[in-house]
DNA sequence: TGATCTATAAAAGTATACTTTTAGATATGG
DNA sequence: CCATATCTAAAAGTATACTTTTATAGATCA
């Protein structure tokens, strides 16, 4: 079964926990820490947080390994690569029709629904992962999808951010319902301009979001 | 002065080793040979090669680390990211108006010249990947940067098969003679516009000679 | 002959040990 | 009391040694 190597486990076993919101801004990663904690050595561990870095999932510093700062800029570069890219790539993933792929995002919007109703932030955040990855999986192009993905931790981080609102959820439930529809349709044309939209609004709820003042600073 | 670790210095050095084409698609790239002649050890190496295989430029197999194949699928990939990314990155630095770069990449068209006049191939691609380094330097939006820099290792192994051919190489001398005029004015939309002409002949110039059955090089 | 099995050596992968760097603490001087 | 220098421990980085995997050559047999 375990077909490939403890580094590329242990890489995808952070990575899930990062992309699951386990990991704080203040938290601290190193190499030792988590190889006792798994029973291995620290190379492959190593290995893995390197490989993490280079992907963008985290930033080293001389004390550990920790999530990347968002810088306002970054978060704006991000925007702008979000924008060229995602629309061509709904596009593909219509015209691919992958019924694999709508189930899951079908189910995923359920879930999504059923955490606003509870007011479940977490699973929430959950449930918008599994319908990005699965649109994503449906993209049939590699390196358009690779592309992407590089950027999609960044991705959760702000979105983890910003639904901290509930208005900002509502608004991603309904941008993702009607993505949904689109992709029901397989009209690549129409997944496109979707997309466009979400990602625009999805821009102008964080920048509204980030907007707002400490509030900390005004009780005071 | 040795402010970086070996790591990312013999990164570094294998990079450029393989941007300037010395390494061929038959070579095999093992740790402990090239640890060896660079005296230190295996470690070092591996993770540089680890690296460059997560960035694209190497394939990992079990018998060492080689040039990644280009399937005819993922070179039609990467055009169409090509397509989707460059165009707006190049308005983006024409509107930076970086007077280092613009000088660099009249040095680097200088190079390409003269390359072509003594009909020196290997200096003509060490100048087209100047002119790429320089351009791509000037963009502002390091994200897209990035994305664009982790398929440049493709870019220019595309290239260095299509070069082999002096009407391709004509073809790359022109367009970068037009795209270097809309950098200089600072035109933003004149130099998206010769950046997706460009792209789009590059991909032509491919396909035409990816098309030719063997070197039976038809003149012109 | 040729197909399959087996032995082997090369390289990846992992473990452990040692060295260097650096953030933060503590000490020292103005 | 603040600024600067020094010390220290934690973590990155590197070296070396050991284990596992696998491509290939050679052996065995139909």
């Amino acid at each position: 079964m375990s077909r490939s190597s403890h580094r590329q486990r242990i890489h995808d076993e952070i990575r899930a926990r990062l992309l699951a919101g386990e990991i704080g801004p203040e938290d601290r990663l190193v190499d030792h820490v988590l190889a006792a904690g798994m029973g291995v050595s620290r190379m492959p561990v190593r290995e893995a947080l390197l490989q993490l870095t280079h992907e963008g999932y985290l930033d080293s510093t001389s004390r550990g390994f920790a999530l990347p700062s968002l810088s306002p800029q970054r978060v704006a570069e991000v925007f702008t690569l979000r924008k060229l890219l995602e629309p061509h790539a709904a596009a593909l993933a219509a015209q691919a029709r992958d019924p694999q792929r709508l189930q899951e995002m079908r189910a995923a919007l359920e879930a999504l629904a059923a955490a606003q109703g509870r007011g479940d932030v977490a699973a929430f955040h959950r449930a918008a992962e599994s319908f990005r990855n699965a649109w994503l999986a449906a993209v049939p192009n590699a390196e358009l999808r690779g592309a992407i993905q590089r950027y999609s931790a960044q991705v959760q981080q702000v979105r983890f951010a910003t639904m901290a609102d509930a208005a900002a959820r509502a608004t991603i439930a309904r941008g993702l319902a009607v993505l949904l529809a689109a992709f029901e349709k397989g009209d690549a044309l129409a997944a496109a301009d979707r997309m466009q939209r979400f990602v625009h609004d999805a821009e102008a709820a964080h920048a509204g979001f980030a907007a707002e003042p400490v509030p900390t600073r005004r009780a005071r």
